[in-house]
DNA sequence: TGGATTATATCGTAATCCGATATCGGTGAG
DNA sequence: CTCACCGATATCGGATTACGATATAATCCA
C-alpha cells in the first residue's frame, strides 16, 4: 500500500465509527460517497470486510431493510462502539497536541 | 488486528516521520522508546520493516554510524519526507475539525 | 421480459502485522 | 584473546488486511 495511504488508513475506521455515532445509520455505499467528498476513496474490497470487521468486533450492529426500492444494510454503533470513538477522540487530541501544536 | 489499533496504527508512522523531521535523527529502538511513552507498543517485526518502507518510499534517509560502543542506523527526513509530513498535517487539521469539534 | 441501477459480497494476489527467533557488532570480565 | 552478554537490527512464518475485479441480489422502468 502506498505510504500515505497507510497514514490515513486508519481514520477511515474511526470516520466510519463516527458517523455511525453521530448519523445514527450507515449504509457502506453511503459511507464511500461521504468519504469520497474529504477526498478518500475506499475499494468496495476493503470497504464491507471493514464493515463486517466493526461489526465483529461489537462497535456497530447492523439491520438490514428495504427502503425506496433500495436494499440496504444499516449499521449503528453499539454502546461499546461510542466508547471507542469517545477513546479516540482522546487519542487524537494527545496527536495534535504533539504534531501539530509543537510544529 | 485488534480494531483499536487499526484506528492508529498509521498514526504511528506519521509519529515517526514527525520525529525524524523534528528530532533531526531517530533510530529504531529510540522510536519505539519514545513511542512506548505515549502509550503505543510497535513489535520489532513491524517497526523495522516500516522504517524500511519510509526509506524506500524516499521519506527518510539512513546513515549507519556507531556511537558510545552502540551500532546504529540514523535515520532523518528527506525533503519529500517533510513534505509528506506537511501535507499529513494538513490532514490531521480536517480530521480534528469533522471527529473532535463537531463532537 | 430484460436492461439499467444501486448495494453488497467475495475472490485472488500482494502486502502488512507481529511474536519469535536469528544475526550483528561491541563491551567487559576473566 | 576469548567468550558470554547486551543493545540494535533483521528476518521468518502464519494470520490478517488491502483492493481491483468480478459476482450476486434486489428494484425500477421501458
Amino acid at each position: 500500500m502506498d505510504m500515505e495511504r497507510e497514514f490515513f488508513a486508519g481514520f477511515i475506521k474511526i470516520h466510519i465509527l463516527y458517523h455511525a455515532v453521530h448519523d445514527g445509520e450507515i449504509c457502506g455505499a453511503g459511507i464511500a460517497r461521504e468519504l469520497a467528498t474529504h477526498g478518500y476513496t475506499v475499494s468496495p474490497g476493503t470497504l464491507y470486510p471493514t464493515l463486517h470487521r466493526l461489526e465483529r468486533s461489537g462497535y456497530l450492529k447492523v439491520e438490514q431493510r428495504t427502503e425506496r426500492g433500495r436494499r440496504r444494510k444499516y449499521y449503528s454503533a453499539t454502546a461499546a462502539g461510542m466508547k471507542a470513538l469517545a477513546k479516540s477522540r482522546e487519542r487524537i487530541k494527545e496527536l495534535v497536541e504533539e504534531v501539530l501544536e509543537r510544529g
